[in-house]
DNA sequence: CGGCGGTCCTGTCAGC
DNA sequence: TGCTGACAGGACCGCC
């Protein structure tokens, strides 16, 4: 579910919420994510202080002063969540709660369990498997028309699998891919290879466009999403393309067509993007 | 190595 | 109302 917005908007609120709070109980109420939850996870965490909270593609990176590092990513479907008080019950798929000693609690909830939760000393984060082959932050100064068009040169795949690539840029999902290529009237089946300097220019600052007018709304809600206070976001209400098939181009009124592209629904004008 | 398709899992919704 | 199939914000893995 979440894309670099949703996952910036959920890191920014646990910043504000928890940090210089000291986790009391971890309890781990199931461990099979789509990678293990480690058994261990309560001992290394239980006693540390949370110093904070930062996010590398969509991953959140949990900082705690015990030379730990928590990786945590929320897959399709999770959401890390802060009560202000300590609940009495479990709401369904609660796998992980951390209760800190400000009576707050922090739950790590996952329908689909596409999620993971990992620990690294801080040393090996940067190392980490999942962390190391991270491409460029897509709003980082780095990355501008030469740097995409140095990804693209050569490389045959359709521009919207490329741009969602988490090797090559990290954080554009299904979603922003869609509303980057519309914005930079770019069609999402080009090869990347197809694309010129300025094309690459446009799609680049539209990619960054979109990242940061998503995050000012605090991510996009289509069914969970939600914020670490539990809200909902509102960017889904400035979508250009993304599911409204069928419905007029804001800018021509055209049909937005949708068609699959590598198993993912693609959203886009065919008269606007080319 | 690059690119593609299948797969993990649960919930929801449309259609019959 | 209940069943079935398609689809959902991600990304890994194995195959060609």
């Amino acid at each position: 579910m979440p894309e670099l917005p949703e996952v910036e908007t959920i890191c920014n609120g646990l910043k504000q919420a928890a940090i210089g709070k000291i986790v009391e109980e971890v309890l781990a109420r199931r461990f099979d994510l789509r990678v293990e939850i480690p058994r261990n996870l309560p001992e290394m965490l239980v006693g540390q202080e949370i110093l904070d909270f930062k996010r590398r593609g969509k991953y959140i990176l949990v900082n705690f002063s015990g030379n730990k590092t928590m990786i945590v990513h929320l897959g399709m479907s999770g959401s890390f969540v802060i009560y202000n008080n300590f609940r009495n019950s479990f709401a369904k798929h609660d796998h992980v709660i951390f209760k800190l000693n400000s009576g707050q609690e922090i739950v790590f909830n996952d329908p689909r369990r596409f999620g993971l939760i990992l620990i690294e000393d801080d040393e090996n984060v940067v190392g980490n498997k999942f962390i190391a082959k991270l491409g460029i932050e897509p709003l980082e100064d780095e990355f501008e028309g030469a740097y995409l068009f140095n990804l693209c040169n050569k490389r045959k795949v359709n521009i919207k699998a490329l741009i969602m690539n988490a090797n090559l840029i990290v954080g554009v999902g299904n979603i922003y891919a869609s509303e980057s290529l519309f914005l930079s009237k770019i069609l999402p089946i080009r090869n990347a290879d197809s694309l010129n300097k300025n094309e690459c220019e446009a799609l680049v600052l539209a990619i960054k466009e979109v990242l940061r007018a998503a995050i000012k709304s605090g991510g996009s809600t289509l069914r969970d999403y939600i914020t670490s206070s539990g809200e909902k976001g509102y960017f889904q209400h400035n979508f250009n393309v993304y599911g409204k098939q069928g419905q007029p181009c804001v800018n021509c009124q055209n049909m937005i067509e949708k068609i699959i592209q590598n198993n993912r629904s693609s959203f886009y004008c065919g008269n606007c993007q080319e």
